[in-house]
DNA sequence: GACGATACGGAGCGTACGTTCCGTTTGTCA
DNA sequence: TGACAAACGGAACGTACGCTCCGTATCGTC
């Protein structure tokens, strides 16, 4: 990572910038060729610096995990942790489904953005600000982490399938709420 | 349709069979080989009943769209518009979810099922229920018929994601009561 | 500037899958 | 039962894509 070629270098960093904008934009189901092409350079290239699309996919998703993480754990210590904790989710939401890499990688249902190092700090984060929401009253008792990643899913689908209704995802949000049923 | 040879209609009926089956099983994502392998035909008489794997998929997926849509006009004229609306809502994804079929199809983006003829039965029909709980005032009158299915779609992906936890698709249903924000 | 090591590009391989083609089989009807 | 049309099966085609291979170009060093 070091001691390594100028143009090895040059190329490496144009690889993973077309690729977080190929991936942005289709998803996983971007052809590997046409990222290549992107950052003009040959497929052989792409495979000398990461070992498979996946791993090159999972370079670029969890680093963008790795941010939201981070916002999350800025926002543990705050007043009114309940909305704190539902801001956050909305939000997350919103940046996600505004990038078809994070919405694979979320969709996955082995989930291996998640499982690994990168995914275990937003985990986490999520489930620290999910418990104080709830300790404060603001949210229902009836859930843990898992469930909310499962929300999460859930609302990006409701995002890709009619885009831009901002009201479903409050529908989410108020079923969230400590005031329903439970 | 009428005047066929008689192993072309056994043939028929084995394939649409094999594509239930199959479709319920693995959605769209199933080869044609494995269909026709399963049904004990070749790939070339899948195609003489049915012009590509698209029109199989929609043959299979159409009938059971259909039936839901019967059920929900079987229960447009009960009493209290509000539970009989939220059951159904639940009961449609718990059974779709059973079946990747019919998650793929309402999955898709476009919408194809839903477009088409049979798909049009489905959506009026929860327009009907969906506003008479509205009217009822048990259901929040901010969304509309393309939000439900937006909804249905979240909700599968959630139970995709988290197979059988069943209180999941409860929080959307608490959100769509009239109780909350709106 | 020359030389060895490193990296590059893109043709090509293997696989998977939808679809088509055609020699063979089977049903129907006289 | 014979003959023709209809239907069958599955090999083969075209395409797409992940990945590898190797002759060529480029870099770093002396």
């Amino acid at each position: 990572m070091e001691k390594m070629r100028a143009d090895a270098r040059r190329n490496r960093a144009k690889v993973l910038a077309a690729a977080e904008e190929a991936f942005a934009a289709d998803g996983l189901a971007v052809p590997l060729d046409d990222i290549a092409r992107l950052a003009g350079v040959g497929a052989g290239t792409v495979y000398r610096h990461f070992p498979s699309k996946e791993a090159l996919f999972q370079a670029v998703v969890l680093e963008r995990i790795q941010q939201f993480a981070e916002e999350a754990r800025a926002l543990v210590a705050g007043d009114d942790p309940g909305e704190i904790f539902l801001d956050y989710f909305v939000r997350v939401i919103k940046q996600a489904s505004l990038n078809r890499a994070i919405c694979d990688a979320l969709a996955e249902t082995s989930g291996h953005a998640f499982k690994a190092g990168a995914g275990d700090d937003f985990r986490s984060a999520l489930a620290e600000l999910l418990r104080r929401a709830q300790d404060a009253g603001a949210v229902r008792q009836d859930i843990d982490g898992d469930d909310l990643r499962a929300l999460i899913v859930g609302c990006l689908a409701v995002e890709r399938y009619s885009p831009g209704s901002r009201h479903l995802v409050r529908i989410v949000v108020d079923g969230l709420r400590a005031s329903a049923g439970n």
